[in-house]
DNA sequence: ATGGCAAGCAGGGCTTGA
């Protein structure tokens, strides 16, 4: 079975993008974030007729998660409310579920979570500040999913590189945002505190594997990157992993997203 | 240190992203 990761900066501009991605790359699952439009406005028929089930929770203008799969998913849930909403409080996660960052689904036994975790715009600021708010909701969502289920592969876009050895030149970047201690402690807490094993590194221990370049200063052709998207296991399913890629075909393309697809492969037998 | 590029919304220039 292969998931793959891929954030597409807007669902209707990348829709080609998609399509031709999924021709060449026939996953079983892929989740997509920033789709950057209404349920209503979704392009799904298109996803449809190449085969596909979509399923998404978005919002005009920003955010907005998809699963997009060769099989209907079960279980679909949209943000953190129907997960941890009666045990931390409807009105705490209520604040946090007002961007649309979060999607789950389940395939047979496996629980499938497609995450957009804000980017937090500059260390220090509010949207910090509410990066890690949202990311310490996060534990609390997976402890509960874990207790639900043991087999959970959460993804997405977590505008957090785990080490130095993610930035293209991490040299001064220790109050840059994605890769500030605080950021890296929270997610340390959110998800490998849990027992989940980053799934990238399972197979590399390579330095300078991005996921994402800036558009500007011709930073994909400098490879002057970096490693934001990821692919976490739980701990009864890090061992049936047998592969984990990032596929930079679809940065080379005419107007491209500015992330690349991450895609694991999992064997469930 | 700053800007650089792209998308959405709206029909010009701002906001957000990372």
């Amino acid at each position: 079975m292969k998931i793959a990761t891929w954030n597409v900066n807007s669902i209707r501009s990348r829709l080609d993008h998609v399509v031709q991605w999924l021709g060449a790359n026939p996953v079983d699952v892929l989740c997509v974030q920033e789709t950057k439009v209404t349920d209503q406005e979704f392009p799904r028929s298109a996803i449809e007729a190449i085969g596909y089930q979509v399923y998404y929770s978005g919002q005009k203008s920003y955010n907005g998660v998809a699963l997009i799969s060769r099989a209907p998913l079960e279980e679909v849930r949209a943000g953190f409310a129907p997960v941890v909403g009666s045990i931390v409080g409807e009105a705490v996660v209520g604040e946090l579920d007002e961007q649309k960052r979060v999607i789950s689904g389940r395939w047979d036994n496996l629980q499938i979570v497609n995450l957009y975790v804000p980017n937090g715009s500059e260390v220090g600021s509010e949207k910090y500040a509410y990066k890690l708010r949202w990311l310490s909701m996060l534990r609390d969502y997976l402890q509960t999913l874990l207790l639900q289920s043991p087999h959970v592969l959460v993804c997405g876009d977590f505008n957090i590189a785990p080490e130095d050895r993610d930035i293209y030149n991490p040299t001064g970047k220790a109050n840059h945002i994605m890769a500030s201690p605080a950021e890296r402690t929270a997610l340390q807490q959110a998800i490998l505190e849990l027992g989940f094993v980053d799934t990238f590194r399972q197979f590399s221990e390579e330095p300078e594997q991005f996921t994402w370049w800036d558009y500007r200063a011709a930073a994909f052709r400098r490879n002057m990157g970096w490693r934001i998207d990821h692919h976490y296991l739980s701990p009864q399913l890090s061992p049936v992993a047998i592969g984990c890629v990032i596929d930079k075909t679809p940065r080379t393309w005419e107007k491209p997203s500015d992330h690349t697809p991450v895609i694991v492969e999992l064997n469930l037998s």
